[in-house]
DNA sequence: GAGCTAACCATAGTAAGACTATGGTAGTCT
DNA sequence: AGACTACCATAGTCTTACTATGGTTAGCTC
């Protein structure tokens, strides 16, 4: 049983995900967090090449294109410096909130 | 500063905080959410009143008119058995979501 | 070489949810 | 009278994650 990504921790997911492998395509983002997250998080390719091509244009990210090991075509992210900004951002605003919804539910 | 409602978790809030306080009307279940978590979640009135009304389509609560201890009408609202159900379905995914969310960001 | 699968990208359209803006009623206090 | 607080409600906007759809190409099997 798998879940949907929660709304708003979308960009959060892939702008760790290339912290963490540097540069990426798509695909290789959406299977990297469907590993670490046994399967519990998997990002539909309709939600994540939108939301790519939206931190394209915010300055996230940057793009190029390239072959992959298998000799395929993809396009490799790699984060930009207001991308690693943006990053620890929306790590604090996160943690911030889980804090407070806690609050809320932690009452049993 | 304060923080916006993450997306998705303001049903959970208010059952909540409906399964603690018990009947309470739209502004009171506000107020709690925003005393307890310090100001940090604050729910905008024009997010509360269409989520409750969402949630009585939901069966989830019942709402009854009756006077507030300051003599104002006021919509108190009572969690059904089936919002007991959701509430308790609703933490669990929750607690679900935010350790997958855990995985993908704790590598620091 | 035909057909299949996996590895990749992308967009259109839908639905949901939280917001801003707006507007209303009715007590209480000065 | 006016202002403020306590309450309710809706319309409209925006963002976002989804489903559905469609495409390309490498490597494998038969």
């Amino acid at each position: 049983m798998r879940t949907e990504i929660p709304p708003g921790t979308l960009y959060m997911l892939i702008l760790k995900s290339l912290a963490l492998l540097g540069a990426q395509h798509g695909y290789g983002i959406a299977l990297h967090i469907q590993q670490v997250t046994g399967d519990v998080l998997q990002v539909e390719e309709g939600s994540l090449y939108p939301a790519l091509q939206r931190m394209l244009l915010k300055g996230w990210v940057k793009a190029e294109w390239r072959q992959t090991e298998n000799k395929r075509r993809a396009r490799y992210y790699t984060l930009t410096p207001a991308g690693r900004k943006q990053l620890v951002a929306e790590v604090r605003e996160f943690e911030r909130a889980m804090a407070a919804i806690r609050r809320v539910i932690q009452p049993v």
